[in-house]
DNA sequence: TATGGTTGTCTATATCAATAGACATTTAGA
DNA sequence: TCTAAATGTCTATTGATATAGACAACCATA
């Protein structure tokens, strides 16, 4: 069960911690039987603290949109889910989640042309300030946000991407109307870390939630590098699964 | 640099999420010129804290043993590192990091034999209730924790794969001496929490961190699942590398 | 319709987190 | 040896966090 290992004074308030708990466990399946979250005297008792500690954990989530509290019968769990990724050569965003969810879309927020960075430019295999495309696109299953993505593309081949991909709403149409049939993933780095401002508003999370940080290399079939891009998931709602 | 966006009133301290930065800044190398962290009235003026919340912030990086502040002089950096973990067909843990540190070792924390749970069994596509043994063990870098896994093996091939692996410390010499010569991974799934209680003691993490999950199958070259595994790999010390 | 179980709201109190200011102590360098 | 810059320590105040207890409001059901 849920229950036990919350710590005090650690800088984490305790009902921030047992929010995320109570997540986990919802997203877990612990409660599909019941599909109701234990009361709140049961939560208090099991995690020592608190009823009031409770409330403001259930608060939180509430405020989420994963539970939902109704006076006199208790608080129904609302929403759960963690989508599963696939990582692998043919790794895009739509695809392999399709059978997880009913709608898939990626949708353009900004976009700006810029010279590479000295980081940008040796993953890319390129010079430093070579003329480069960068988007930035939020990625959504069922209108949910699920990842926000940053991606340098090299200008000289893919100058007007971004309009393609506002049209299409997908990198694989884009890259085949320029003359890219297929292209492959060569390499992912996967970190994590506290969600940024921005990750919060993009993503809609709460403040403490986690991300999933990968950075990306998609090259074409003579591979060259195609495409540089650092994406950050919502902890809570993927899982990556790299399959060999 | 380091500095902005940081959450007021969002269940976790000030000083928390400015001692995450500050660490994230250290081993992205950010403050390698000098090797020092900026003055505490800089870095408050960064945040845009008082500079009393940067000292707590900074008491907590002393406490893990990342900073040490000299009076009169300033913050230096004792340690920092993010390993690469490299992951493959061919996953191990000393292997593919050996290049980064001097040392690598596996402890045997604890053993069981134990009866396949039904995921467990699942994953190992056996019958639940199959006879099992389970290790717990933990991963060193440079006598410095960095993943405590749990693995759990058919007891009817490997019944007694702990002896010998608490002899070698490792598990590839453990599988060759029984019967298994090599072994390849086949699917691996990340997901990323909040350190629990287990987590904090054994990785020597400070309250809050963050750990990377991984799951994983290994299987014999005849395609028959050897290994389950469940590790945790404190986040803010390895990065994880998919290559295809 | 009465009752037990549940969430909602209120008051009060203690501790932690954060700010503010002042001054001491130490180091490095002019 | 003096000074500037840095960390160390202290007091005081405010707001957020957590506990404690009491009771109201609501729901399902016996």
């Amino acid at each position: 069960m849920a229950g036990q290992r919350i710590q005090r004074q650690t800088g984490v308030a305790l009902w921030r911690q047992i929010a995320d708990r109570i997540r986990m466990s919802i997203n877990h399946g612990d409660f599909d039987e019941s599909g109701m979250v234990p009361p709140e005297t049961t939560l208090a008792l099991q995690f020592g603290v608190n009823r009031h500690t409770i409330r403001s954990a259930l608060a939180a989530l509430a405020q989420e949109g994963i539970v939902r509290a109704v006076q006199g019968r208790g608080t129904l769990i609302e929403r759960k889910e963690r989508l599963s990724f696939p990582i692998s050569k043919r790794t895009r965003f739509s695809q392999g989640i399709g059978d997880q969810v009913r709608e898939t879309r990626s949708v353009l927020l900004a976009t700006s042309d810029e010279a590479a960075s000295a980081e940008v430019a040796r993953h890319l295999k390129i010079k430093t300030g070579t003329p480069l495309v960068r988007l930035e696109t939020l990625g959504q299953a069922d209108h949910r946000p699920v990842s926000r993505a940053t991606s340098w593309f090299p200008a000289d081949r893919f100058g007007n991407i971004a309009e393609i991909y506002r049209a299409t709403g997908s990198i694989t149409k884009a890259f085949r109307e320029l003359g890219v049939p297929d292209y492959v993933r060569v390499i992912t780095e996967i970190t994590a870390t506290h969600a940024d401002e921005s990750d919060l508003a993009d993503l809609q999370l709460s403040p403490g939630a986690i991300v999933l940080i990968t950075q990306a290399l998609n090259t074409d079939l003579d591979n060259v590098p195609v495409q540089y891009s650092i994406s950050r998931f919502a902890a809570d709602r993927v899982r990556f699964t790299i399959e060999n």
